[in-house]
DNA sequence: CGCTTGAAGTAGTCATAGACAACAATGTAG
DNA sequence: CTACATTGTTGTCTATGACTACTTCAAGCG
């Protein structure tokens, strides 16, 4: 993700006094204790307020006046960087989905040589996601499907190719029959999202979790190794 | 695709001999032409449209209001019923939990008695409940995390524990290894779920469907089978 | 050096929603 | 027949998202 960071505070010595008085103890004014007519990143501010508040609340509870009022601009601003309250949500998936690919391709890359220590890693990473941004990961995918963004669809895409890597790697080192890799990536991808749902929908205890993937990749292993 | 199977008898004690009249805006009155106060059944009529509404536009734009103005009562109305929003929500849930369960015990007990027979057939079925009423499914799963609600977890618990009886006869049969029942079908579980989720989240195309759905299954009786 | 221009923010307004309270109509128990 | 509990109606309050017009401000240009 591309950030701009402009940030006018380090060229702007004299700033005007406007005393705008705030009854509200939010961080509204820059380094110097002066407020600022522009906020210099808010499309950046945003996204990261929305951020937490979604993962405290969900998304259903966020409201783009909230989110102005915690940052400290007018209830208007919001609309110069999204045109209404799905761009937002869409902006916060597809910034999900490129956190989601990073923490897989960490996971495997962490994870040594060896495909079934990679594949443990990868689903655990997936999980841990799940479990920490539950409400995210749910937006992620509801915004899939309410429109065919095609940004949405490419970001989707790229988290996933680190699955895809991975079963042309255990189809090389002979742990995988020799269907196409997105066939068999499709079944583990629904294996691990599968999990998923049912951290997210509060469908399973926490404490049966871990047995839950060990036996699901056990599983997978097994029912997709070449019939010697 | 399926019909919209509709069995007014799911969750309403009230039987009211009274005909459905069409829910158009202006046409308060009934088929005597007299405006009546009492609507009868407002309760089960409100779940209906809002099974609609759910199904065409999802549980996002559900409006209690617009319900009302469609139903053909004041907007107050609905409270009578359900103290909030979210009240109807969870009835709505509920309600189709209880469809969901209604639908895989058929399709277990249409499908003959051997088991992959009819572990084919309740995966079918789940997965079409999911492409009919995928917001509604989203819904219930949504549901589930917010309140913990015991209602809600017992209509989950019914619908699900047709898979658990599936487990038993699989482990009686010796198609399934001996770990707890409860265990084999919570990989089960997340499985048919996780393809529900790539559904209803729009990540797979749907002539790919049944192929994923055959796979999965195939990999699932691999990896759990007894190890001879 | 001042002017223009356009991006970013502010303020006001509108329509609609959910929640709530007071009141009215209706069915029902006694 | 009357008292009471249900169920529905009407009005109001607050909040939200979306829209418009105006303001601030920085940067480019003549």
């Amino acid at each position: 993700m591309t950030l701009p960071v402009h940030d006018p505070a380090t060229t702007d010595p004299a700033p005007s006094p406007r005393p705008i008085e705030r009854p509200r103890a939010g961080d509204d004014t820059d380094a110097d204790g002066e407020r600022r007519y522009h906020h210099g990143n808010l499309r950046t501010a945003l996204l990261e307020q929305a951020e937490l508040t979604v993962r405290e609340r969900g998304a259903q509870q966020l409201s783009l006046r909230e989110l102005a009022r915690d940052i400290g601009v007018s209830h208007g601003a919001p609309r110069r960087h999204f045109p209404d309250r799905q761009a937002l949500l869409d902006a916060l998936a597809q910034a999900g989905f490129a956190r989601l690919g990073a923490e897989l391709r960490a996971a495997v890359d962490g994870a040594g040589d060896e495909f079934e220590a990679r594949l443990r890693a990868t689903a655990a990473a997936y999980i841990r996601f799940a479990t920490h941004d539950a409400a995210l990961l749910e937006l992620m995918f509801a915004g899939k499907r309410r429109a065919e963004s095609g940004t949405l669809h490419d970001a989707a895409a790229r988290a996933f190719s680190v699955l895809l890597e991975l079963i042309d790697q255990g189809q090389a080192d002979g742990a995988l029959d020799r269907r196409t890799p997105d066939r068999i990536g499709l079944v583990l991808f629904a294996t691990i999202q599968g999990i998923a749902a049912l951290v997210t929908g509060g469908m399973i205890e926490l404490d049966r979790l871990d047995e839950l993937v060990a036996d699901s990749i056990a599983q997978f292993l097994r029912g997709s190794r070449p019939t010697a």
